[in-house]
DNA sequence: CTGACTTTGTGCATGCGTTCACAAGCGCGT
DNA sequence: ACGCGCTTGTGAACGCATGCACAAAGTCAG
């Protein structure tokens, strides 16, 4: 996860001390408050950001204190202040174009998707390779052949590229967004993919995902069989699991 | 960092002393090694399959050591044999059956999605909750109504479920997965679940990742002027799991 | 058999992230 | 004004993951 940033072992660059695990949480606590704001809350004491967006007041309490101090002893934070700062500090104040590539089942499912208006993003343009697609309406957009993408990229200014099509096209569906000027790519198709440096790269795997389960599944089914003899078993009675 | 899994059990249990981020990537390892295996390579260097798989070849030989001594020194290890052993780690040796419950457009993508079958999993069912889509044929199978659930979940023994309903219902959802007996879940939706000890949850959100990204952008562009990194345009394999 | 070369497996140092625990700060009731 | 109870913000300890660097262990040529 660290590789992120590689910057490779340049002077010191002044990159904003926000840790990886903090910038990865905002958004759930974001959610969370867009929630209790609707609920008519003003303010939030951490314990309950806490349990609201799945994780432990600890961390809310750290994480927060990354982006200066807005909440108040005593009472907690200002429920539409956090949303203003995390929202700032996340980007998401000016709205950011999105290009999406592969208008597939997944893709369709994310041109639909309605979380991605919602927090400032636009989609610019549905690319697709595929010429029966090309021309199809789909979310207020027009499918455009995938031969555009220079051209739709460059005129929409978009800086984000998602990628939903087969493995065995996405890295030139890739270097091509890159050439066209996209500096941050979302790939869902599921191979490696090759970025030059300066460019942020995640993926979302649905495979990985679900072998993890599996190790999971796997190793409780052989706890269950090898049968926790009698080793002075506490038993675990306490808490429920949360998720996360 | 990862570590999304609400993990019942705490370090008291005996488990698999594989650690998480190891267990994380193993999947990356078992495709990059089919791929070698479909080129006809039967031996691959911790090098290789570390460029094959996108991470660095130290984190490759201390993941593989975690499931013994499979390597050959000065050779590397058989592909087959590392297959097999990866293959058997994470349960997929065996069928493992999924119910999936919401088949909107990303339910589609996901039931079309071959990376499942193709990993030993099998899609037991497809259940909605809409009229409509009940009866439809999809995948090879008829998407049946979500209350056939319970029943569902039981005659198909499956052990994991898939949540990709609106978020309004997915808590409702996974409790219903839950009581028939599922034991992991892997949530679509975005929204915080709760599930009970023992039980494993991940999710895959969308908007997190997009809002990811934007902060990285938006810090690229605040960075700006600090200058560019002039150095050579070297692709690096970069980043980053889902978390999470 | 020997020596050069390749690659694994791992001990160790380092850094990041999580969690605990508590002092400092704030509001409120009296 | 003043203490009481609540909540933040953070110092410090701990644990996990990463990456380095190298000895051990194997191959191969001659």
């Amino acid at each position: 996860m660290s590789d992120q940033l590689s910057v490779g072992a340049r002077p010191h660059r002044a990159r904003r001390d926000i840790p990886d695990a903090t910038v990865a949480r905002l958004p759930l606590y974001l959610r969370a408050l867009h929630a209790l704001a609707e609920q008519g809350l003003s303010t939030v004491a951490s314990e309950s950001l806490a349990s609201a967006s799945g994780v432990n007041s600890a961390k809310v309490r750290k994480d927060l204190s990354h982006l200066g101090s807005y909440g108040t002893r005593g009472v907690g934070y200002d429920v539409d202040e956090l949303v203003f700062h995390i929202s700032r500090l996340l980007g998401l104040s000016q709205r950011r174009s999105v290009v999406l590539v592969g208008v597939g089942n997944l893709g369709h499912a994310l041109a639909g998707y309605g979380g991605f208006a919602t927090r400032g993003f636009r989609i610019a343009a549905l690319l697709d390779a595929d010429p029966r697609r090309v021309g199809e309406e789909l979310a207020g957009l027009r499918v455009q052949h995938v031969d555009e993408l220079d051209e739709v990229v460059r005129t929409s200014g978009a800086s984000i590229g998602v990628i939903a099509t087969p493995a065995a096209v996405a890295q030139g569906v890739c270097d091509r967004l890159v050439a066209a000027g996209v500096t941050s790519i979302l790939n869902f198709a599921p191979t490696v993919l090759l970025v030059p440096q300066g460019v942020d790269l995640r993926k979302v795997d649905l495979a990985v995902e679900l072998q993890i389960l599996s190790f999971h599944e796997h190793r409780k089914a052989a706890d269950g069989l090898a049968g926790d003899v009698p080793t002075a078993d506490v038993p675990t009675a306490d808490v429920v699991g949360v998720a996360q």
